[in-house]
DNA sequence: AACTATTTATAAGA
DNA sequence: TTCTTATAAATAGTT
């Protein structure tokens, strides 16, 4: 722009890209807020760095609300007009699920039983029995899986300790040590920490 | 700006408004996609106009991985830091929640039993369990509000009836047209669509 | 961070 | 909305 056109790719030297970014970051959020005053409207910027810093914009003052905004509005948008593709009408439902989930989860943490209609309550219940089961389902499956492996673990172990045994009493006749791994009590093969929160 | 500076503040004329936000957020949404390629960002960007309509720009082009992004990073960054509010610390404790509830989703929806360690899992369980709970039992309030409020009218009905009965038989002693309500059956006062979804 | 020579953005008018 | 143009702003390169 100023004292040389700028070519639009990215530009390889860091040290010029990061002072770029930090000019014109901030460049842009000047604009933005000048637009949001102007012309009355709500703006929100969100804004990764390519290391990963976070930079943001809230017009309202509260990004969270007007991503709430957006998933609604988003959420209409794509239910209605005819043509909807699959992966759409995927997100879509999705989108819908997570709005009723936040909308339990604020009504779920004080604020009234709040605006929720019987309809939506029964809905949800119905969500929550189905995931429950789900979890349940998937939990003991874990834990199952866990079982067998210990399971397999205790018998090379023995197996090995059987074996080390032999060999003691083999070599060393004069030094019969006993059997090392009888009496060691296992009430349940699920004493892990596996499976401690 | 040119031909006059502008002031910082809402533009009262609709037209001129209008007029302005159109430009301005083109220049605006320009600056945002020239900022990402030059400096290597991923930059979002949400503006609902005073009209509520929404205009977006995700120049990864997915907003909404943007914003699980945005959110992940967020409640990261509230968590840490020892000056934390209570207002921040429970947006940080709903955002956790949603994180571990969209999580959930979409293990429900199929994508495989996905990326939830057993601990989640629990905890998802736990959560699911004391919120099924509350919501069985705003169901039944709003449920047994709405049985009172039809056994009152109910009442309130027959109340009436008996009234005009007696008018009735009163005045035309001659055509005793018998009692109107007696006899019909009330199985369950619960017969209202409001329950059905 | 501060300074300019330029390029961009854009307000007003058509 | 779009185009034009005079002028305000933004900013690349430099210090």
């Amino acid at each position: 722009m100023p004292r040389g056109k700028v070519q639009m790719r990215r530009i390889e030297n860091p040290v010029q890209r990061q002072v770029t970014f930090c000019k014109r970051r901030a460049g842009l959020l000047k604009k933005a807020r000048e637009l949001s005053v102007l012309c009355d409207a709500d703006i929100g910027i969100i804004i990764f760095s390519n290391h990963g810093k976070l930079y943001e914009l809230a017009t309202n003052g509260d990004m969270q609300s007007l991503i709430e905004r957006y998933k609604s509005i988003g959420a209409e948008a794509q239910l209605e007009g005819g043509e909807v593709n699959q992966p759409q009408l995927e997100i879509s439902m999705l989108k819908q699920e997570i709005d009723l989930l936040q909308k339990g989860i604020r009504y779920m943490h004080g604020e009234g039983a709040g605006h929720m209609t019987l309809g939506e309550l029964q809905a949800l219940e119905r969500h929550l029995e189905i995931w429950m089961c789900h979890i349940r389902s998937t939990k003991m499956q874990i834990m199952f899986q866990e079982i067998q492996l210990l399971k397999n673990k205790e018998g090379i172990l023995k197996a090995a300790n059987k074996i080390l045994q032999e060999k003691i009493t083999e070599k060393n006749g004069l030094f019969d040590i006993g059997t090392v791994t009888e009496g060691i009590p296992y009430p349940l093969t699920i004493q892990d920490n596996i499976f401690q929160i």
